[in-house]
DNA sequence: CTTGTTGCAAATCGTTTGCAGGACA
DNA sequence: TGTCCTGCAAACGATTTGCAACAAG
């Protein structure tokens, strides 16, 4: 377990980081609370622990524009975009990205610390059967 | 005013509708109220007229993962992104994209009704000064 | 007139904050 | 020991819902 970096070894970020190792795909807070209840955590503590981890650069936070924080653990320090079905809301990893002339672009408007996010949203096939 | 889309012709959706002809950048909800308020409107129905807008597509809604709905009139069918600043929050318009073989490659995923969000964040020359 | 729209109050939902007790370094 | 972490209760902010009065087609 890599938490040499900032944050103290706790139980309850042992068990929240593990389960986002083993587990791929952006989880929201109530729903990673829902699969770890047998855990027996605080969701206050796990919204904490993942703004922490968070903060840390342990997990990378995605928005699909639905008003919930998802959050999927961080491999690389890479980007890693999404499509999101807008019916299932199930997300599958999309990691083809073209933004670096952009962000060039960008930065000639006066910008710096430049990032972005791309996330493609559609109906799946399991959903249009529907 | 073009509303002879789906919408009824009323005082409410006349003025929100025209601050947002006139004015471009996305605004936040309670953003909007505040820039209104001499209209006397209500808040809840400003709400529900920027979503009902947003359903009849005459504006777009944009997500910059804040937890704030933004809107802003849509001109014509085409994409737009913005570039917004990580401190004081202010949108510029950035319409460079060109994800359409990306929209492809999700097309033979299986993927129909495709679309896509791609915002950039950095810190504006302003921000940096401070 | 019939359906969609408004305004007000109250509810909801995701998330945050305060604080006291407890655990880590 | 001192600081960070946890859990519980309560607060918060953006948004939604219920409902009765109202206006548009």
């Amino acid at each position: 377990m890599l938490r040499a970096a900032i944050l103290k070894r706790t139980r309850v970020r042992e068990i929240v980081l593990e389960f986002l190792v083993r587990n791929h795909g952006p989880f929201g807070t109530e729903e990673l609370f829902a699969k770890l209840k047998s855990k027996k955590l605080d969701l206050v503590t796990l919204y904490r622990t993942l703004a922490s981890f968070d903060k840390a650069g342990v997990v990378r936070r995605c928005d699909f524009g639905d008003g919930i924080a998802r959050y999927e653990f961080q491999l690389s320090r890479s980007h890693r975009h999404h499509v999101i079905c807008k019916v299932c809301r199930k997300a599958r990893n999309f990691d083809q990205c073209f933004s670096d002339k952009l962000e060039q672009a960008i930065a000639k408007m006066g910008y710096s610390e430049i990032s972005h996010t791309l996330e493609f949203f559609g109906v799946c096939k399991s959903c249009r059967k529907v």
